[in-house]
DNA sequence: GCGGGCACGC
DNA sequence: GACGTACGTGCCCGCT
């Protein structure tokens, strides 16, 4: 049965506000009664589950009522502008919601509800109407209830035929008649005086309306009531009318058009934060797996997996809910294949021979969603899953590397595929994540099975479309597994060695620590920028050099301008730098050390960077330091995990210049780079116009700094703030620079105008970036837009280059039938544990791969080390 | 739990 | 001339 929802905005506006503090949100903007509506509003649509919903509101301040009696609501307290202001608020709300609302001119909410409940009532609806005034009760019939507030705003009580008769003893019409004896001073309705519910009540139940109580006066008993009725005959039928509700309002809309379900849950989240409603996000959260109408999906719970129900091609989850998926639990497997849509339980799918088989089988062609997360959580737990050929995540992130999420409802949504919910609505998130019972996580994960075995042919239409099936299938696919590997191999660490500099640093951390507060007179919190913010530019009156959104700037290079004024200044630097090194290096290397092995197992990210390299989580193991030699050292710490081996670390030289020459076809670069020359020497020598006996230290520098630009795509800005120079400077300099090399600067125009006609640019293995700022009238916009279409091609090839290195790497070992062991990639770097026996052998082969992997019209080069530690191998 | 400031790598 | 300037991760602080 269709069910119709009518609120009184007005009337629950009023009591919001008033039942609630006036709170408001940190931008000054009160919100208690938009909050008090949307809790209500949620209470509503969960209890009700309404098919139909419309909130009225007044509309102006006179209606047809005034004609009959221009006092009408007349002496009512003016609206405080605290909650008018409120009002736009709500019905943004509303429009989030996809709730109708209406208010016409010369009319209030009450007569558009009346219509529209007789309008509903007549068409079989079930009607619940919600206001705070009584008024409404004249409504209610067998089809319609009015539920009121009492109290606050989610107390409320329904009122049907029955409570009314039990309450009032009267009929819903005679509510019009009750007002029109005992008047209502909130609407100013006069009534007749003297005449108080009591006795309005006991008139009516005699008489049964006004007129027939007027029609028999001189039967009631009391001289005085006779008298009063007698004097006020007109202002009672006047009274009669202005209560009664008006049921003909011109409302064109059908009633189906009121119907409520679908809407966008992002948009009502969207605004419940910015209005800052935090703690209803979650409540709306689990209320919205409900909300969303899903339709049914059929599915079978196997406590049996047999061949039966497995296939060559199929879709699985393998459903991993901790973010770190080493050693973490499974909550469950989901399968879906031509026989049907099937969810498993992890402990029966992981002793089921059948199951653990068709995982082992690298002839099946298995989608799934995050191969390495699956491949790499089912190993922990010693099943084997060989035969995924299809990564969604993956294939999503090259189709465009720009969009935010790549989680299957996201990507499900975008292709109209499947119907799932976000997993934050079914788990939850944060420290109030957990799983739901079975019956709702098998649901949850058959629907992500569904929708990766809809996606995977539009997915792969696209690939192909865009001509990125090889970088899908020959690159990224195999790496996934690859890096999988490494990640579970882990890298073993010298606890010791850890703690014994940890306690090193402890000791000289206090003592600069003292030292710092003795010169600065007190005691503070150095960690703290804004504490040592005042002691240095307050207390000890140094000239502050830069600021911050919140105060002053004690970044280092401000800080390194301050040196010579005060001797503070250089312990400070000091105790930073030791601080991070103890900090996230010794404490946080420390943290994630697997106990009983001694190994540190970091989780790479394959589909985050915007231009195709990878990142490192859990611990970053991209940026253990290197250049103070006091942080290098920490990496004496990473040692091989087998006695006798070594540490050997190959590391490609310039190769982001190298793609540069080839990609741009320079002669002068290209030529650099045949004769091997020292590439930041010969850009002094070509921007200076000197020889190479005539580069001074200084210009080599320079020449550096803006290859550095180059590689990274900084702008006259970010050199000038490398060099100390000014932006000008900066701006000759790389104007000189391409002048010196024509055909990069071809190279760059050329890029420059592809990404404005095209929207994208590609790498060597086409990869794609979209740059959609491009074409923006913002210079700033476009300007980064400008040197992302420039730099991406460059840095993103050489991601494309070290990954194949990788693949062919990992072919090599296999093939040569080698034990040594791929460990780690940091970004232009591959470091390997190696036995003895083969350091011979290893020593050769890494820079051979990785320099014959791709053939550009540049050499590449690497160069290779090897040591007892990564330290070592330098 | 989150944003800001800072610092590490490439 | 604007206006904020390679990316990504993680620590600590200070606020909610």
């Amino acid at each position: 049965m269709k069910k119709l929802v009518l609120i009184d905005g007005n009337s629950i506006a009023y009591r919001a506000f008033f039942a609630l503090p006036l709170l408001n949100n940190d931008k000054g903007v009160y919100t208690n009664a938009v909050y008090g509506f949307t809790t209500m509003l949620l209470k509503i649509i969960e209890e009700e589950k309404p098919t139909h919903m419309l909130v009225a509101f007044d509309a102006g301040k006179t209606t047809f009522r005034h004609k009959t009696f221009d006092e009408y609501k007349g002496g009512r307290q003016k609206t405080p502008p605290e909650l008018s202001e409120q009002f736009p608020l709500v019905r943004e709300m509303l429009d989030a919601f996809n709730i109708s609302r209406y208010e016409v001119e010369n009319y209030e909410a009450d007569d558009i509800i009346g219509t529209l409940a007789k309008d509903a009532s007549s068409k079989d609806f079930e009607v619940k109407v919600f206001s705070g005034d009584k008024d409404l009760l004249q409504l209610v019939s067998d089809k319609v209830t009015v539920v009121l507030t009492k109290k606050g705003i989610t107390n409320v009580e329904a009122y049907d035929e029955a409570l009314i008769a039990e309450k009032y003893g009267i009929s819903p019409k005679q509510i019009i008649d009750m007002k029109g004896l005992m008047g209502d001073s909130s609407d100013n309705i006069p009534g007749v005086p003297g005449v108080g519910e009591k006795t309005a009540l006991k008139l009516l139940k005699e008489f049964g309306s006004v007129e027939k109580v007027l029609d028999s006066i001189d039967q009631i008993s009391g001289k005085k009531m006779k008298e009063k009725l007698e004097e006020n005959r007109e202002q009672a039928l006047m009274s009669k009318e202005l209560a009664t509700i008006f049921v003909d309002v011109p409302f064109e809309t059908p009633l189906d058009d009121l119907s409520f379900g679908e809407y966008d849950k992002q948009d009502v989240v969207k605004l419940m934060k910015e209005l800052e409603f935090t703690s209803l996000v979650p409540k709306f959260d689990t209320e919205g797996a409900t909300l969303e109408e899903l339709e049914e999906i059929t599915y079978d719970v196997l406590d049996e997996v047999t061949e039966e129900h497995l296939t060559k091609e199929a879709s699985l989850i393998v459903e991993v809910l901790s973010e770190n998926y080493h050693q973490a639990n499974i909550e469950g497997l989901a399968l879906v294949n031509e026989k049907g849509r099937f969810f498993i339980e992890t402990q029966q799918a992981l002793k089921s021979r059948a199951l653990v088989e068709w995982l082992k089988d690298d002839t099946t062609k298995i989608t799934v969603f995050d191969a390495k997360r699956a491949v790499v959580a089912l190993g922990w737990k010693g099943v084997l899953l060989n035969g995924v050929t299809f990564d969604v995540q993956m294939a999503s992130y090259l189709l465009d590397p720009s969009l935010s999420s790549h989680e299957i409802s996201d990507v499900a949504k975008r292709k109209a595929k499947g119907q799932v919910q976000e997993d934050e609505v079914v788990y939850g998130k944060g420290a109030k994540q957990k799983v739901p019972q079975q019956a709702q996580l098998a649901e949850h994960l058959v629907r992500k099975a569904d929708a990766l075995y809809q996606l995977q042919p539009i997915l792969e239409q696209e690939l192909i479309e865009n001509e990125q099936e090889k970088l899908f299938r020959e690159l990224e696919m195999p790496l996934s597994i690859i890096l999988g590997r490494m990640e579970t191999t882990g890298v073993k660490v010298d606890k010791q060695q850890l703690e014994h500099m940890g306690e090193n640093l402890n000791e000289r951390l206090q003592e600069l620590e003292q030292t710092i507060h003795e010169l600065a007179g007190g005691a503070f919190n150095i960690n703290s920028p804004k504490q040592l913010g005042e002691v240095l530019f307050e207390k000890l009156g140094l000239p502050p050099i830069k600021k911050t959104k919140t105060g002053y700037s004690t970044s280092a290079d401000v800080l390194e301008k301050l040196a010579e004024d005060h001797e503070i200044v250089q312990y400070i630097l000091h105790y930073r730098q030791l601080g991070k090194l103890n900090s996230t290096y010794i404490e946080g290397l420390l943290k994630v050390t697997k106990d009983e092995t001694n190994k540190i197992h970091t989780r790479y990210n394959q589909a985050l960077t915007q231009t195709g390299r990878l990142s490192s989580t859990d611990p970053n193991l991209q940026n253990i330091p290197i250049r103070l030699e006091e942080g290098r050292k920490i990496r004496k710490a990473f040692i091989p995990s087998e006695s006798g081996w070594k540490i050997v670390a190959a590391d490609y030289s310039q190769i982001e210049l190298r793609v540069l020459a080839h990609i741009s076809g320079d002669e002068k670069l290209i030529e650099a780079f045949q004769s091997d020359m020292d590439i930041h020497t010969k850009t002094a020598m070509d921007v200076f116009h000197v020889s190479e006996e005539e580069v001074t230290s200084n210009m080599r520098r320079s020449a550096k700094a803006v290859n550095f630009g180059i590689v990274y795509g900084i702008s006259d800005f970010g050199l000038s703030q490398s060099l100390g120079i000014t932006r000008k400077e900066a701006g000759q300099f790389i104007d000189r620079y391409l002048a010196s090399y024509p055909k990069v600067k071809e190279y760059m125009d050329h890029t420059i105008e592809e990404a404005r006609e095209k929207g994208y640019v590609t790498t060597l293995l086409q990869r794609r970036r979209y740059l959609a700022d491009i074409t923006s009238r913002n210079f700033n916009k476009r300007s980064f837009a400008e040197r992302t279409a420039m730099n991406t091609p460059i840095q993103g090839s050489a991601a494309d280059i070290i990954k194949r290195a990788m693949v062919d790497m990992a072919e090599r070992l296999v093939q040569e039938n080698l034990q040594s062991r791929m460990l780690l990639q940091v970004h232009d770097e591959l470091i390997f544990e190696v036995p003895e026996n083969e350091m011979e052998i290893m020593m050769k082969l890494v820079p051979e791969v990785m320099e014959q992997t791709v053939s550009l019209d540049v050499p590449l080069k690497a160069d290779v080390s090897y040591g007892e530690t990564w330290y070592d191998a330098k």
